[in-house]
RNA sequence: GGGGAUGUGGUGGAAUAGCAGACACAAGGGACUUAAAAUCCCUUGGGCAGAAAUGCCCGUGUGGGUGCAAGUCCCACCAUCCCCA
């Protein structure tokens, strides 16, 4: 059989006679939906094992009947785009289409299950009316604002900078150092509003990983504290300080504020200015690793005193680039003896260290930051933590300096990018209305042809246009100008899955009986590494999208699979400049797309890490075409054969039928459960092999053994169906059925009466060891089997001389059949 | 600095607490062949004893713990990788 003819047989076949169209009135429906792809060039192998992981759950639902909806499409706007324009002299929408068109063959090549009718592009205006169209929603509900922004910036290229172009402080181009830039005229999306939301709606994501949910968890970063207001000595201004550690203000020996703290720098001394600014200028320009995560904390003294008002006493207040402006309210109190950083600062700079929880410890050698028994806090003492935070902060709320503070770490989110490849935010500056939204009407605000130069000067290359700068208000009608940002590419994939629903639609993003039709996902693939970033982005515009009535839930996937890297052979990180690429294109080529699936998915779990060898393929080209000569022969062997009398199993039937409905469970579970493909491979393989042993023997004399010889067959074809479409479809053709195996077939139902093994003995532990074993026998009761145990050979030489202290069976939790015995000596 | 993952033969990896190494790759030996490729058969964690059948001991990163029983559960540590700031 010729892989090359089969190949392009089934692609034609599932073209023509459109297979995975979607269903229009779907029963039993799901939503299945891998990421989507930014188009750099060919699709790469991480691609490939994104998309075929997809693809194998879905011909698995298929073939138990489900009505599914399997889009695809491509995050096309971004920054590498303008990189390219740059170097090669060539329009970001040129490079953008043709690395589409190159990607969209591959992926053609590979025979996957997407309605293809429903493909869409973020850079195309039927696309990004509706980008521009969410922006608008978001500003009607107040929840885009403008205001000034500390950006990164690199001086270099003399460009802004996205958070992950600057790698660990450095341009991720020319490893510049990176610094921050206020811009004015940034426009944002007000996150912070619905954090607690998507900090509490992590508990109904039971079908998540963990470990998504503990990096959302602690990005968003709430923390329950208080602020406090220390007067500062001889004024009468404040610096307010915010604390998750309350219980322990009486041992508060010094203040710390950020660099960027502006509020006190006129109150400093003249003759200590010039070091604080040069020690503030070498802090900014440093990033924010680097401050928080030395050993050697740092500062300046500012010759300010601050009144700690629990006990009136004066404490000096340092600027100190450990504390971050942007958490809080920029400014902390020290107390070294029961905080890890600040016990650090209070050595370097030999400040006191003041014990006011009781602690085995020696607070002056190391500090003590847990919960405990307050000590010399005056009408505290004695109180527990939790017990003194909450009478404390009643204290400070009567008093009124204080006053309870829930606190976030996440920041709204900055979308506006001094970009041309992007989708323009429609907004118009006028002079005698200001800031006004682009009416709906008038979407898409395109993307002008005039820009001809990329390189990044600071400032959108929009500025430059005149045919786009230049319009008019949609209040007044009056001259205007028109914002010339473009909008983070996050906002554009953070909407993209639910425009697939009605992709076409003029008059709406998507019907709201689309979206009751479809929604919630059932099943999202993709990445690790958009944890942060894509996936908390997409579940905020879920719930914006949710309260304005557009889409009936507010959580947008039901169940999150992370698929694991592809790595070359030595566990590098497959790359251009390595050498070291396997294209995806070149592997369908030379080995068919049977074999490049199953190589990949042979290899390991869905969700760990390949190191992709091409050692791999050869074990599996070997089974592939056992497999296929095996049932063949088989195929062709039983069609002549005709048997109506009835009879028992012969001992290799029954064989056979027990390894076949075994390998329906596991192959089953591994779909259902881990994903992880490689075992239910193994199993068919098993499956295989056992055939191929007993095949000499396995020549039916009656009805019930022919049955079981075309169980085994229609079992192993059905089964290899999601992992190797094409050879399923051959063979289901070669018995006789009609295609496509997918509307045809039904996925296997595994008896509990025949997925047992095979197993002839029960093995004995004696004192934790298996010493012997025992041949299991028609009679399993408890005294049978003991009788049968005590009576062996090898039992009695091991238990003479001792005694007995346990015996027990332990049995199958399912079937009740003894799996094990015990026996304990004194 | 914080968070997470992983550690099992020469390699990729199996294993609801219940016979560790399934299924493969590679390697070695053999068959077929003028020869090679392909294919097929055998061996293959380490050690000891035995002519052999076989038997025994050790073994899942390290050290402890719980259990009749631990790769699996608990505690501490080491190493590697990833993510975030």
């Amino acid at each position: 059989m010729d892989f090359k003819i089969t190949d392009q047989k089934w692609l034609k076949y599932w073209h023509d006679n459109d297979l995975y169209s979607t269903p229009s009135n779907p029963q039993n429906h799901a939503y299945y939906l891998e990421m989507f792809a930014y188009p750099s060039g060919d699709i790469h192998m991480g691609h490939f094992r994104n998309y075929t992981i997809g693809d194998v759950i879905y011909r698995y639902k298929r073939l138990q009947g489900q009505h599914l909806l399997h889009p695809f499409g491509w995050d096309a706007f971004g920054l590498p785009a303008e990189q390219a324009a740059i170097k090669r002299n060539i329009h970001p929408r040129d490079w953008t289409i043709n690395n589409i068109n190159t990607g969209r063959i591959t992926l053609k090549k590979m025979g996957l299950s997407y309605d293809w009718s429903r493909e869409i592009l973020t850079c195309n205006p039927d696309y990004y009316k509706w980008t521009q169209w969410l922006f608008l929603l978001l500003y009607r509900n107040g929840l885009a604002y403008q205001s000034k922004s500390n950006v990164n910036w690199c001086d270099n290229c003399k460009t802004v900078l996205a958070n992950e172009q600057a790698e660990s402080g450095r341009c991720w181009r020319c490893h510049g150092n990176v610094t921050k830039k206020e811009l004015d005229n940034c426009w944002f999306f007000k996150i912070t509003d619905y954090a607690d939301r998507l900090l509490k709606d992590l508990d109904k994501l039971d079908q998540w990983p963990e470990n998504v949910k503990t990096i959302q968890k602690n990005w968003i970063g709430k923390s329950e504290g208080v602020e406090i207001d220390f007067k500062i000595a001889g004024t009468d201004r404040i610096v307010t300080i915010f604390t998750t550690r309350l219980d322990t203000i009486f041992g508060v020996t010094f203040l710390s504020v950020a660099p960027e703290y502006s509020k006190i720098i006129e109150l400093i001394p003249h003759g200590k200015q010039a070091e604080v600014n040069s020690y503030i200028k070498a802090s900014i320009s440093k990033s924010e690793i680097d401050r928080t995560s030395t050993q050697n904390k740092n500062g300046v003294f500012t010759e300010l005193y601050a009144i700690n008002p629990f006990n009136n006493k004066k404490v000096p207040i340092w600027i100190s680039d450990y504390v971050l402006m942007s958490y809080g309210t920029g400014a902390v109190m020290g107390v070294p003896a029961h905080d890890e950083r600040d016990f650090q600062f209070a050595k370097t700079y030999s400040l006191d260290i003041s014990q006011v929880i009781k602690s085995q410890e020696t607070i002056q050698k190391e500090c003590f930051v847990n919960d405990g028994l307050l000590i010399n806090s005056e009408q505290f003492n004695n109180l527990t933590s939790p017990e003194a935070r909450a009478q404390m902060v009643n204290y400070a709320v009567d008093k009124g300096f204080g006053r309870q503070k829930i606190n976030y770490k996440i920041r709204d989110w900055l979308i506006s990018r001094q970009r041309y490849w992007g989708a323009p935010i429609p907004i118009l500056y006028c002079k005698k209305c200001g800031i006004t939204p682009v009416s709906e009407k008038d979407l898409p605000v395109l993307l002008p042809d005039d820009v001809k130069e990329f390189t990044p000067k600071g400032r959108s290359p929009l500025e430059d246009s005149a045919q786009f700068k230049n319009a008019i208000c949609s209040k007044c009608g009056r001259e205007a100008n028109r914002c010339v940002d473009t909008m983070d590419t996050f906002v554009d994939s953070s909407f993209y899955m639910f425009r697939y629903l009605d992709p076409k639609s003029n008059e709406n993003p998507w019907g709201l009986s689309e979206a009751k039709k479809w929604l919630p996902i059932n099943l999202y693939i993709g990445g690790i590494e958009h944890a942060s970033g894509h996936l908390l982005y997409f579940r905020f515009i879920t719930k914006v999208l949710y309260d304005a009535g557009m889409i009936p839930v507010d959580e947008p996937v039901v169940r999150l699979f992370n698929h694991g890297m592809v790595l070359d052979k030595a566990g590098d990180i497959m790359s251009k400049s390595k050498g070291n690429v396997v294209a995806p294109g070149d592997l369908l080529e030379e080995f068919g797309i049977d074999v490049s699936r199953l190589t990949m998915f042979f290899a390991a779990p869905s969700n760990q890490e390949v190191k992709w060898n091409p050692d791999f393929i050869k074990g599996i080209t070997r089974f592939y075409n056992r497999f296929i000569f095996n049932l063949s022969e088989l195929i062709d062997k039983i069609s002549s054969i005709k048997l109506t009398n009835d009879g028992q199993l012969s001992d290799n039937f029954v064989q056979l039928k027990r390894k076949t409905h075994l390998h329906t469970k596991r192959a089953t579970a591994s779909l259902e459960n881990d994903f992880a493909f490689n075992t239910a491979i193994a199993s068919i393989m098993e499956l295989l092999n056992l055939y191929e042993e007993l095949k000499p023997d396995l020549i039916p004399v009656n009805k019930n053994e022919l049955e079981t010889l075309k169980e085994f067959i229609t079992t192993s074809i059905i089964t290899i169906a999601p992992f190797a479409p094409i050879i399923a479809e051959e063979l289901w053709e070669q018995m006789g059925y009609k295609p496509s195996i997918l509307e045809h077939a039904k996925w296997p139902k595994s008896s509990t009466e025949w997925a047992v093994e095979s197993r002839q003995e029960i093995p004995i532990q004696i004192d934790g060891k298996v010493r012997a074993q025992i041949p299991i026998e028609q009679d399993q009761n408890d005294d049978f089997l003991k009788k049968n145990c005590m009576a062996s050979e090898k039992v009695k030489k091991y238990i003479e001389q001792r005694q007995v202290a346990k015996f027990f069976i332990v049995r199958d939790k399912q079937t009740n059949s003894p799996k094990l015995i015990s026996i304990v000596t004194k």
